[in-house]
DNA sequence: AAGTCTGTCAACCGCTCTGGC
DNA sequence: CGCCAGAGCGGTTGACAGACT
């Protein structure tokens, strides 16, 4: 689809160059000839291409704003060094990835997350943006499709192989090299990378209801139209034509037309924002310099150590977008933070894919596993959530008051995870990889379109089980506890109950508990279209465990780390 | 057959980071 | 230390092609 190689244009090269469709002052911010000239836009003639060409084989590459200055190339130095990059280079390799190819992307984007360029520095002949248009359409549309991510063998190479590589592989060398630091990519686990996991889980073992819808709604509709987060309910308004089986992300329809899951937006793209829909005052903070000096997220305020006793209850004045500097830890720091030594056990990821509550033993959460990528991320989270589910089970939900920012900003229900994103990149490498694998590795109730269910794919003994969420431990008593300590005089003490108890891995909104409190906040009509969505004449069903996908979770509400 | 919708691709934009001066 | 250029990236846009109605 090249826009710029036909032979006709040669001839509409000056013409072009004087009177283009689409040409601009500049916005490269650059001038041209001194005169303020103005910079042509839109696809490349090939006359251009062979100026481009022209002069780099005089002058080389670089310098791309001189282009424009002496070669009489009306094009920036940026729009130069991007044509370049993607379409002249020699040894470009056009058309399709080849098998070999695509899995050394998924590979690649596990370990790295979108690092585009460095993953292209791992497909010769390959461009960054071609990587990464690949990975926003296929790739992606295999996650709308309610398929992994990585597919079980990306996942398992994972659980085999990567500590190993860890310290050896050619990235790490390639990031040393480059950057003289342990970039962030194999250590990564932003928010998103969480997104795709419950994205997965969303349709792990139950139907979506009118509660995502509800939850959204309120967010979206009720606490503040700012955050552009239409929900779609499954039954109202369904595309034409389905060539993705989009039912088994309800609601989901504008986050995945834009190719961005709907945690992506809600979470990396919207915590900043939801505070303030929220009323939430918590200053976004800016200075990632800070979080870059605190290497284990231990902010102010934050819940980095929540697992040392650090009380929730202080409100996080660190950033409500959780946007994570790069972990440029070297090894020494990586192997200082006392990640534990896990080798990569099968086990781990079927527990979490059984049930993400599993129970388990409360880490040193706080030290992150990135240090190993995709792997112990995928350990760390799994015993994070392990420990979770056995923290939730002993309803010892106490000395933390939570606020609804909290949750959204991911900050207090998991402080593990807060951290993460705190030093995740939401571009997160690893980001998505870990929840990728995760998402992997969780066996998915739908049909998939081309692939089969991984739980099939899974190799014998993985022992993958599509368990119904409901079966997460449910609080009962623990849920007066934790209502209890609400602080109802905040206005959003009650949604943030909600929004709390779902943080535990029990999606039970404790003070939401009835049609009428909720047809309060949704408003009656919501509420009477939840009942008939859901079947219920009470909300009650609808607000209890495996209502609420995961997939609808705020990434804070992936679980709590009560102490 | 025509219209509509969706996926793909190239390109752009704005921002951030890095390194050199 | 500040400025600037280059580079990288995420997000987005628009054109086009193909599938679908």
């Amino acid at each position: 689809m090249s826009h710029s190689t036909n032979e006709s244009e040669d001839e509409l090269l000056s013409k072009d160059q004087s009177d283009s469709q689409s040409i601009d002052e500049g916005s490269c911010g650059g001038s041209f000839g001194g005169g303020g000239a103005v910079l042509k836009k839109g696809p490349w003639t090939s006359a251009e291409d062979a100026i481009l060409v022209d002069y780099v084989k005089k002058h080389g590459e670089g310098n791309w704003n001189a282009v424009q200055k002496h070669s009489g190339l009306y094009r920036c130095g940026k729009s130069c060094r991007l044509r370049w990059a993607n379409h002249l280079r020699p040894n470009l390799k056009k058309g399709a990835f080849t098998t070999d190819e695509e899995r050394l992307i998924v590979e690649l984007h596990s370990k790295m997350g979108n690092k585009w360029a460095r993953m292209a520095a791992h497909l010769p002949g390959r461009t960054d943006n071609e990587i990464k248009n690949y990975w926003n359409t296929r790739i992606k549309r295999r996650q709308r499709a309610g398929l992994p991510l990585y597919p079980p063998e990306v996942c398992m190479q994972a659980l085999t192989g990567s500590h190993q590589t860890q310290k050896t592989d050619e990235f790490n060398n390639v990031d040393t090299q480059q950057h003289g630091l342990l970039q962030a990519n194999n250590y990564e686990i932003p928010d998103v990378t969480f997104d795709s996991l419950k994205a997965n889980q969303g349709v792990l073992s139950f139907e979506p209801t009118l509660s995502d819808i509800a939850v959204s709604s309120m967010l979206s509709q009720g606490l503040g139209s700012s955050l552009n987060y239409s929900f779609i309910p499954p039954t109202m308004h369904r595309p034409k034509r389905l060539r993705e089986p989009e039912h088994l992300f309800p609601g989901f329809n504008s986050s995945f037309t834009s190719g961005v899951s709907p945690f992506d937006q809600f979470q990396s793209d919207n915590c900043d924002k939801i505070h303030r829909p929220f009323g939430l005052s918590f200053p976004y903070d800016p200075n990632r310099k800070i979080k870059k000096s605190s290497p284990f997220g231990a902010r102010s305020g934050s819940h980095a150590f929540l697992n040392g006793n650090i009380s929730t209850s202080k409100p996080i004045s660190g950033p409500v977008k959780m946007e994570l500097p790069s972990f440029q830890y070297s090894d020494i720091d990586l192997g200082s933070m006392g990640t534990s030594p896990m080798l990569p056990s099968l086990e781990s990821v079927d527990t979490f894919t059984q049930s993400p509550l599993s129970s388990g033993q409360v880490q040193s959460d706080c030290l992150s596993p990135r240090n190993s990528g995709l792997l112990d991320a995928l350990l760390h989270e799994s015993q994070t959530l392990n420990s979770a589910k056995n923290q939730s089970s002993e309803k010892s939900s106490s000395s933390s008051f939570v606020t609804p920012s909290d949750i959204m900003d991911g900050s207090t229900p998991n402080l593990c995870e807060t951290e993460w994103e705190d030093y995740g990149d939401p571009i997160s490498p690893l980001g998505r990889s870990a929840a990728s694998v995760f998402g992997a590795c969780t066996p998915i109730s739908g049909s998939s379109l081309d692939d089969p269910p991984l739980s099939e794919a899974l190799p014998a003994g993985s022992n993958v089980k599509q368990e119904p969420i409901e079966q997460i431990s449910v609080l009962d008593g623990g849920e007066k506890e934790i209502s209890a300590q609400f602080d109802f005089s905040r206005p959003d003490a009650l949604l943030g109950a909600g929004w709390l108890d779902r943080s535990s891995g029990c999606a039970k909104a404790h003070s939401i508990k009835t049609g009428d409190t909720l047809e309060t906040l949704l408003g009656e009509d919501l509420c009477n279209d939840y009942k008939y969505m859901t079947g219920t004449s009470t909300i009650n069903q609808g607000w209890g465990i495996g209502s609420i996908p995961w997939s609808n979770m705020p990434d804070a509400c992936h679980m709590s780390k009560l102490p």
